[in-house]
DNA sequence: ACCCAGGTCATCA
DNA sequence: TGATGACCTGGG
């Protein structure tokens, strides 16, 4: 966690444990966040731009300043939580162990409610590498600039910024069906029959159920929403990579949603969302096949 | 050509 | 409720 900070010459250097850039920005939780050189990363969030260099347990931020690290980029790279505890609480049996072991410097990023509903609409039966291709040219359509040392960078937009679009002016964007997914996430949100921005206050259930009267929105998506954008870390979305990984290391092939979401639930509780980060990250990165652990 | 990718929808029993 | 196909798009 975040130990000690300071401000120096418009960089701010701080001492942080379990926190890896590289592992945190590519374990699949978001699509914004880009490798500028060796252990530096550059992303954009609620419209502010952020540098990041990362040296072991040092780090420096760069592009912002106090007020809006402390206000702001503290609470979305959730430094002030003790990742060394719920890795300690989770760790069970060995293949958590491994799985934390590998995935050891993840972190939850707290991100924007709406930003987070519409990347995981577009995630649904996608790759991550077009998922980012198309959040990006999403928000070169309707995004406001924000330049930062020769890279033009752009804010997710809001849905005011995209209401009064239809499927068509989607069309460049390369989203597929999923254009029409977009625009009612938008008019529903837009004209307050959706509140997005409330999940955070819901219970599980509520936020589920709330998230889901958008089309484009099934459980899985709706888990994601709550996990990465309303810090619901009892959500356990399953996806392939998910339902592969539990089935192979704790259940039998062929389970039902259902059943992989209670096993979390038993085996993990309120932390099962970390839980699923890091067996996503485990699975996924040294692409364990159905029911092969290598 | 076929299958897959951080699934969901419509349809049918 | 639960099972079955179709589905934009791009890469292997």
């Amino acid at each position: 966690m975040l130990k000690d900070y300071y401000v120096l010459d418009r960089e701010i250097h701080a001492k942080i444990t379990e926190f890896d850039l590289a592992q945190t920005f590519e374990c699949g939780q978001c699509f914004r966040w880009n490798k500028i050189y060796d252990n530096g990363y550059l992303g954009i969030s609620s419209g502010k731009v952020l540098e990041i260099e990362q040296k072991q347990d040092r780090f420096v931020f760069r592009g912002t300043d106090r007020a809006t690290f402390e206000g702001y980029w503290i609470d979305y790279l959730d430094l002030k939580r003790d990742y060394g505890k719920i890795i300690e609480k989770i760790s069970t049996e060995m293949h958590m162990i491994r799985a934390t072991e590998y995935g050891n410097g993840i972190r939850i990023l707290l991100q924007d409610e709406w930003e987070a509903l519409v990347s995981f609409i577009i995630s649904s039966n996608n790759n991550i590498k077009r998922i980012k291709k198309i959040v990006e040219g999403l928000c070169k359509l309707y995004g406001k600039p924000a330049d930062y040392k020769n890279n033009m960078l752009f804010a997710f937009p809001d849905p005011k910024d995209i209401y009064g679009a239809g499927c068509e002016d989607l069309g460049d964007i390369k989203c597929g069906y999923r254009a029409g997914y977009i625009i009612d996430a938008v008019e529903k949100v837009h004209l307050e029959e959706v509140d997005v921005y409330s999940i955070r206050n819901m219970k599980y259930e509520e936020g589920i159920k709330e998230l889901m009267r958008i089309k484009g929105v099934g459980p899985k998506v709706a888990d994601c929403v709550l996990l990465y954008g309303g810090a619901k870390y009892e959500s356990y979305p399953v996806d392939v990579w998910v339902k592969r990984v539990t089935e192979a290391l704790y259940l039998k092939k062929d389970s039902k949603p259902a059943d992989i979401k209670d096993l979390a639930r038993n085996m993990w509780g309120d932390l099962a969302g970390f839980a699923q980060q890091y067996l996503f990250y485990y699975a996924r990165e040294n692409k364990l096949e159905t029911g092969v652990d290598k």
